[in-house]
DNA sequence: CAAACATTCAACCTTTTGGTTGAATGTTTT
DNA sequence: AAAACATTCAACCAAAAGGTTGAATGTTTG
């Protein structure tokens, strides 16, 4: 169920960045996830929360670990997204700013 | 200068998202995009300030109005970012879950 | 020049976010 | 059974986000 504003929320904290490009690498305990992070353990906790809500990861317990591992699917919606507007960054002087240039001609 | 989490972030939120889709049909004025919102005029405003933070938006005072472009370039890094995790949503059973299904296999 | 218009600034409010610490819960090890 | 470990829950806090209203600023129109 992921939503697309709650995916893009999730991935625009760095902290939340750098624990999915650790993700994967492959699944980890979320003490290990912790561990770079100058932040306490129940921070991390709360970022594995959000990207949880986003889809982004998955949990698995086991014993007193909790293995999470990544999960990509969501971010098929962000790329999608973006690429709605891809042929603007190209097109861009061309079409867009049009409107600028030609005020610019009128003076 | 376009920052990653600034860009994620203006683009989390569903008016901003709104208010990009309407000035990819081409630039318009503060009054003419805050129109369709049930939302106070310096509601948009702000908006818009988020959006220009995030180098999604140009700005050029024309008389009294301000004529807002959209500027796709900082989306770039965003599917910049994306693409990385490309190959996830393939290969994501195969090479991901495999932790899992072993994990399975072994009980 | 007065009125209307377009926009922002400033102050304020509520909710969310990102972090902390300390306690609780459950699992493994010795 | 006790100790150590892994994780979350709960309460709290400061700062940021998203909104409001009212006033200020500057531009155009009648």
């Amino acid at each position: 169920m992921s939503d697309l504003s709650a995916v893009l929320g999730a991935i625009s904290h760095p902290s939340r960045r750098a624990i999915l490009a650790q993700l994967a690498k492959g699944p980890a305990r979320v003490t290990d996830i912790a561990a770079p992070f100058d932040m306490s353990l129940n921070a991390v906790s709360k970022h594995l929360k959000v990207l949880e809500g986003a889809g982004l990861i998955h949990r698995e317990k086991q014993g007193r670990d909790h293995v999470i591992e990544f999960r990509a699917k969501p971010l098929k919606q962000v790329a999608g997204w973006v690429h709605e507007y891809e042929r603007f960054w190209n097109q861009h002087l061309d079409r867009i700013e049009s409107y600028f240039i030609e005020k610019r001609k009128r003076r």
